[in-house]
DNA sequence: GAGGGTGAATTC
DNA sequence: AATTCACCCTCG
C-alpha cells in the first residue's frame, strides 16, 4: 500500500485559509483517522503546531510530494462545540454528498468556518517611566509603528489585538519586539462563559400559563424523561390531531431538560412559526429561549450562536436550519409537523432535518421527539419497525368536534349540468354561513402560479426564453417568470401566428375570487396567494383581517391551512382535491392525504361544529376517501402497501442525480455516461431523462434515480460517481445529489 | 554595513 | 493568524 493524505481545514479563522491543506498520514495513524476528527499539524514556516480537521482522506498527494507535511498527531478529543460540528459536517458530506466545505457551510452558518475560542488582548509590562522613555526613544529613532503603539499603551494598560493590528495598524513583528524587550506582552484570555442558571425567574414566571396535562400526555414526558435520565435517549412519534395538545407536551419535556442544564431546539416549520407560537415559548422560558428565522440578518444569526455558546440561553426554536444552533450540551430535540416538505434542504448538502437531528443527537447523547398530525410515511414506518416509540393522543382537549365531511364527485356535478366550479352542496353550504354570519374558507389545492397567457386561434402559450416554464401575468400589462424573474410586455399579437386574441388566465384563487362573488353579490372575501402576498408583511395583515371577521371567506392556496387558527371558521371548501394527485411522483398520495386532513381540520376549531366539503374528480381514491375519514391508519395502510410494491421510499431508497449545463448536449452527455457508469456497478437506474421543469435560468437540467434497498449501497454509488468526476472533471456541467427526493425533478 | 522596523507574501 | 522575508530606514 503507498502513501496515505489528509484534506485538512485549519483552525485559524482567516480567508486566506479557508481551504484544504494536504498532509502525509504518518504509519502510526493509518487507519485510526476519519474525517471530521480534530489532529495537531505543523503549519506554515515555523512548523508551529496548530488545530486541524480531517476533511477527507485519499490515496493520491495533489500537492508537491517534497513539501507536504506530516499529521504531528490526534488531538484530544475534547467535548468541544466545533469538533462535533465538525463531525456533523463530515457525516452530512457522506450522507448527502457535495463538497467538505458545502457540508461546513451549512453546519456553521456564521461567516467564519473555524470560530477561534480565545480572545487576545497586549499588556504592558514596563511601568509608565520606562514606557514613557521607550516612547521618547522610538521618536527619536523614526520609528513611528513602535510609537503609536507605545503611547496608546500609556493611556491603556490592556488592548484587544484586533485594535492594534487594525486601528493602530502596527504589525506583529512590531509588537513582537517589544514583547522581545520585556515591554509588553500577549495575553490569551478564556472567553467569557455565563454560568447556566436553572430555575428562578423562568419557573416563576410559568406558574400562570402552565395546563394540567392529561393522563396520555403525562405518560409520554415520565417515559421522554426517564430514557433521559437513563442516559438511553431515543427517538419518539407523537401521532396527535391538532388540538390534541403536544405543544404542552413539548413544554414540559423542555422545561425537564432545562433543568437538567441541558439544551432544547425546537424545530417547527417556517410558515408555522406564528407569533402565537412564540408568545407561548416566551411565557414559559423567557429570556432563556431564542428564536431563528430567515428574517435575521447574518449578523443577527451569527449573535445567536454566540450566545447559544455562551450558555445564555436554553431553547431556540427555528426552522432546519436551527438543528445547527451550537449548544455545548443538547438534550432534546423537538420536530414539530414532522412531516412538511420544507424539512428537506433544497440545495447540496440536501439533507433532511429528521435524519439530521438524530446525528445530532445521537453526537449529544439527546432525544428526539417528532410530532404530527399527519406523520411521515417514513417516520410511522419506523415507529412500526420499533425504531422510534409511538404515542397517540386521540382525544381533542381544546375542545369541538371533527367536522362533517361531505365528498362531491364533480363528474357527477357536471352530468346534472353544473359547470360551476363550487358544486351545489358547496353553494348551498356557503349560503347558509353567510346568511348566519360565519366564516368559510376556500381552499385551492395547488401552487400559486397559474395565470399565464395564450392564443385563442393557435393555442401557443407565452414562454420564458431562459426556463422551460409559461409566463404569468401580472397586472400591469408584464409578463413574469417565476423561476428566473425575467419579464416582457405583453404581446399585442400571437408572436406564432399573429392572431390579437390573446387571452390571460387567470390565476386559480383570483377566478375563484370573481365567481364567488358572481353567485354571491356583496360578499365580503380575502384572497391569498403568491399575488397578494408578495411583501412579508401583507401576509400578516391579510390572516388578521380575517381573524377580526373584516370578511366572510378566505380564499388561498396552501398556505391559508397551515399553522393559523380560526376559530369562527365552520366551513372548509376543497375546490380541487386531485390537483396534487395528478402529480407523478410518489408522494403525491401522501401529500394529498396531508393536505385535505390538515384543511378540513380548519373547520370547527372554535364551539360551533364544523363542515367540510370535498370537490373531487376521483373520489374512490383512498387519500381523498381517507382524509375524508380523517383515518390516518387505514391511510397509511393503503400507501405503504403502494410504496413496498413500487420499491419507494421508506420501504426502499431512492436517489436522484441531478445534472445541470449550459449545453443541452453536454448535460445529456454527461448524464448518460453517469448513468452507464452505476449500471455497470449493477444498479437499478431509472432514466436519465430531461427533469420536469427542463430548463432554468438557461441551465438545462437532467435527471437519473438510482434504487436500492440500502441506503449504504446508495451512498457508494454517490461516492462512484463522486470519485469519477473528480478524476475526470466534465466542463460545463454540475452534478447533485438528493436521496430520498421530496420534490422530484 | 550592521541593526532593526515594516509591509507583503506565504502557509500543505 | 503568525510567521518569515525582502526591502527599507537610521546611525555611526
Amino acid at each position: 500500500m503507498g502513501e496515505q493524505y489528509a484534506d485538512i481545514i485549519v483552525d485559524i479563522a482567516h480567508e486566506k485559509l479557508d481551504k484544504t491543506f494536504q498532509y502525509r498520514v504518518p504509519e502510526s495513524l493509518r487507519g485510526r483517522l476519519e474525517p471530521g476528527m480534530c489532529v495537531q499539524i505543523p503549519f506554515g514556516n515555523g512548523n508551529r503546531l496548530i488545530k486541524g480537521y480531517v476533511m477527507e482522506l485519499g490515496e493520491k498527494c495533489k500537492f508537491d510530494p517534497a513539501r507536504t507535511k506530516e499529521i504531528a498527531g490526534i488531538a484530544g478529543r475534547d467535548t468541544d462545540v466545533t469538533d462535533k460540528m465538525m463531525e456533523l459536517a463530515a457525516w452530512m458530506r457522506k450522507n448527502y454528498g457535495g463538497t467538505m466545505i458545502q457540508a461546513l457551510k451549512t453546519v456553521l452558518p456564521a461567516k467564519r468556518s473555524v470560530k477561534k475560542l480565545e480572545r487576545r488582548f497586549v499588556e504592558a509590562l514596563a511601568d509608565r517611566e520606562e514606557l514613557t522613555s521607550l516612547l521618547g526613544e522610538s521618536m527619536r529613532k523614526k520609528q513611528p509603528a513602535k510609537a503609536r503603539l507605545l503611547a496608546a499603551l500609556l493611556e491603556q494598560k490592556t488592548i484587544p489585538y484586533e485594535w492594534i493590528t487594525s486601528k493602530l495598524n502596527v504589525s506583529a513583528a512590531t509588537v513582537n519586539s517589544l514583547a522581545k524587550a520585556e515591554a509588553l506582552r500577549v495575553v490569551s484570555t478564556e472567553r467569557f462563559r455565563n454560568p447556566v442558571k436553572c430555575g428562578g425567574e423562568a419557573d416563576r414566571r410559568a406558574g400562570d400559563d402552565r395546563k394540567a396535562l392529561s393522563r396520555d400526555q403525562q405518560k409520554i414526558v415520565d417515559e421522554v424523561m426517564r430514557d433521559l435520565d437513563r442516559g438511553t435517549p431515543g427517538t419518539y412519534l407523537i401521532h396527535g390531531i391538532t388540538g390534541s395538545g403536544k405543544t404542552e407536551v413539548y413544554m414540559e419535556l423542555i422545561a425537564g431538560v432545562v433543568a437538567r442544564g441541558r439544551q432544547a431546539i425546537v424545530l417547527i416549520p417556517e410558515i408555522a412559526l406564528t407569533y402565537q407560537t412564540l408568545l407561548r415559548f416566551y411565557r414559559r422560558f423567557g429570556e432563556r429561549v431564542s428564536v431563528l428565522n430567515s428574517a435575521l440578518s447574518p449578523g443577527e444569526k451569527y449573535d445567536q450562536c454566540e450566545r447559544a455558546k455562551a450558555g445564555e440561553i436554553d431553547v431556540i426554536i427555528g426552522p432546519r436550519s436551527a438543528l445547527f444552533t451550537p449548544f455545548p450540551n443538547i438534550g432534546l430535540i423537538v420536530m414539530d409537523e414532522e412531516h412538511e416538505g420544507s424539512y428537506k434542504s433544497e440545495s447540496t448538502p440536501k439533507y433532511h432535518a429528521r435524519e439530521t437531528a438524530l446525528k445530532v443527537a445521537e453526537l449529544h447523547g439527546a432525544g428526539v421527539v417528532l410530532g404530527s398530525a399527519t406523520p411521515s410515511l417514513e417516520a410511522y414506518y419506523r415507529a412500526k419497525k420499533g425504531e422510534y416509540r409511538l404515542f397517540t393522543l386521540k382525544e381533542r382537549l381544546t375542545g369541538g368536534v371533527l367536522p362533517t365531511v361531505y365528498t362531491v364527485d364533480l363528474r357527477e356535478e357536471l352530468k346534472r349540468g353544473n359547470r360551476s366550479i363550487f358544486s351545489e352542496k358547496l353553494q348551498e353550504l356557503l349560503a347558509d354561513r353567510l346568511e348566519r354570519g360565519q366564516q368559510s374558507m376556500l381552499f385551492l389545492n395547488r401552487r400559486g402560479y397559474a395565470g399565464f397567457v395564450s392564443c385563442r386561434a393557435c393555442g401557443a402559450v407565452m414562454k420564458c426564453p431562459h426556463c422551460d416554464v409559461s409566463l404569468s401575468e401580472h397586472g400591469n400589462g408584464l409578463l413574469m417568470c417565476h423561476y428566473c424573474g425575467h419579464s416582457e410586455p405583453r404581446p399585442k399579437l400571437c408572436p406564432q401566428c399573429g392572431s390579437k386574441y390573446i387571452l390571460g388566465f387567470k390565476a386559480g384563487t383570483q377566478q375563484i375570487e370573481e365567481k364567488l362573488k358572481e353567485l354571491f353579490p356583496g360578499v365580503r372575501a380575502l384572497r391569498m396567494d403568491g399575488d397578494t402576498t408578495r411583501t412579508k408583511d401583507s401576509y400578516g395583515k391579510i390572516l388578521a383581517a380575517f381573524a377580526n371577521e373584516e370578511a366572510d371567506v378566505l380564499i388561498g392556496t396552501q398556505m391559508i391551512v397551515k399553522g393559523h387558527d380560526f376559530p369562527k371558521v365552520t366551513l372548509v371548501g376543497i375546490l380541487a382535491a386531485d390537483l396534487s394527485l395528478s402529480a407523478a411522483d410518489y408522494r403525491a398520495g401522501e401529500r394529498t392525504f396531508q393536505l385535505l386532513t390538515q384543511a378540513v381540520g380548519r373547520a370547527g376549531r372554535g364551539t360551533e361544529p364544523g363542515e367540510a366539503v370535498i370537490q373531487t374528480y376521483q373520489p374512490q381514491h383512498y387519500a381523498v376517501v381517507q382524509a375524508a375519514r380523517q383515518d390516518y391508519e387505514d391511510f397509511y395502510q393503503e400507501e405503504i402497501l403502494y410504496r413496498e410494491l413500487g420499491g419507494y421510499p421508506p420501504a426502499s431508497h431512492l436517489l436522484a442525480v441531478q445534472i445541470f449545463a449550459k449545453e443541452e448536449s453536454a448535460g445529456d452527455a454527461l448524464a448518460r455516461r453517469l448513468a452507464d457508469i452505476v449500471r455497470g456497478d449493477g444498479a437499478a437506474v431509472l432514466g436519465p431523462a430531461a427533469a420536469s421543469i427542463g430548463k432554468i435560468n438557461d441551465v438545462y437540467r437532467f435527471v437519473f434515480y438510482v434504487k436500492n434497498d440500502d441506503r449504504k449501497k446508495l451512498i457508494q454509488y454517490k461516492d462512484r460517481l463522486e470519485e469519477t468526476l473528480e478524476e475526470a472533471p466534465f466542463a460545463g456541467a454540475q452534478v447533485q445529489f438528493d436521496f430520498d427526493p421530496v420534490n422530484c425533478m
